[in-house]
DNA sequence: TGAAACCGTACCAAAAAGGTATGGATTTAA
DNA sequence: TTAAATCCATACCTTTTTGGTACGGTTTCA
């Protein structure tokens, strides 16, 4: 159940990104403590997902395609680590475990139940909010949950 | 944001156990399609976790400890794949990725607060649940948030 | 024109996951 | 009383995933 490194990185890198404008792979690399050619993988994924773009040359950086209010946590996710899926068996390539045809198993339909709640509960955290610390957890938890 | 297949595997073995009382890990290893020996590790891990009780020799097996509606997939999970954290910062063993001290990432509560939000909808999820499966979608969530 | 950026691919090492093997120890039924 | 059926514990092994690095570009701008 946890998102690998290179997602939360990528979270911390967008959270930068939000609050900072442009800015180049060595300035992040330096305040994310992230390895800068680790960062440079990061941030070249998150372009190909339209969420940053780059620039080139001198005075060069990234900077973030979305609003801080309209991009979540979830779309950083998906975009590093792909689909949010807590079992396999939600995976589009892969056949239900316990059924060799192509029926889907009976835990199946829990199992996708569970999911799209925590799927839409990491979509109601934008990265504004992320930047906006000191909410106070009590609220916060509201606004996720709706 | 995928829980191991081990703890899959678990999952379904408990269920298994659920419906049919004290049975023994061939049976369980045909019925959900998991090798013999790596069932047994996982109902190992279930036996030291107080999960499951064996019992040994001819006609021994497993049988579940808790009610199907007191047991819950938040359980299976910890039990097998530890504390459940959907960010490195969040384990107790772990110093904020930011921080070299001990002093929080900026990140740390918001990240408790979804963590802690998912975890509390995985423990509303029954085995009980599981295993009267085809209980409607829509009615699933609802029960799940509560 | 050269320094400061980003790009893309390929590669690599360490860790985690998934599973097997081996040599027991118990229990029970014949 | 013994053989078969079970579970136990530890150690090991293989594959996949993760987390990076390296290298040889290309672009931009002062």
């Amino acid at each position: 159940m946890r998102i690998t490194q290179e997602a939360d990185y990528a979270i911390r890198i967008v959270s930068l990104l939000a609050q900072k404008g442009l800015l180049g792979a060595p300035e992040m690399s330096d305040n994310v403590k992230v390895p800068q050619g680790f960062a440079m993988k990061i941030l070249r994924k998150l372009t190909s997902e339209g969420i940053v773009r780059s620039k080139r040359g001198v005075n060069g950086g990234y900077e973030l395609l979305k609003k801080p209010e309209e991009l979540t946590v979830a779309d950083i996710i998906e975009a590093i680590d792909g689909e949010i899926a807590i079992s396999k068996c939600l995976l589009s390539t892969h056949d239900c475990l316990n059924n060799p045809d192509k029926s889907r198993c009976r835990y199946h339909n829990v199992f996708a139940s569970v999911n799209r709640i925590i799927k839409e509960r990491l979509s109601r955290l934008t990265i504004k909010m992320m930047v906006d610390a000191n909410i106070p957890t009590e609220e916060l938890i509201k606004i996720i949950n709706n």
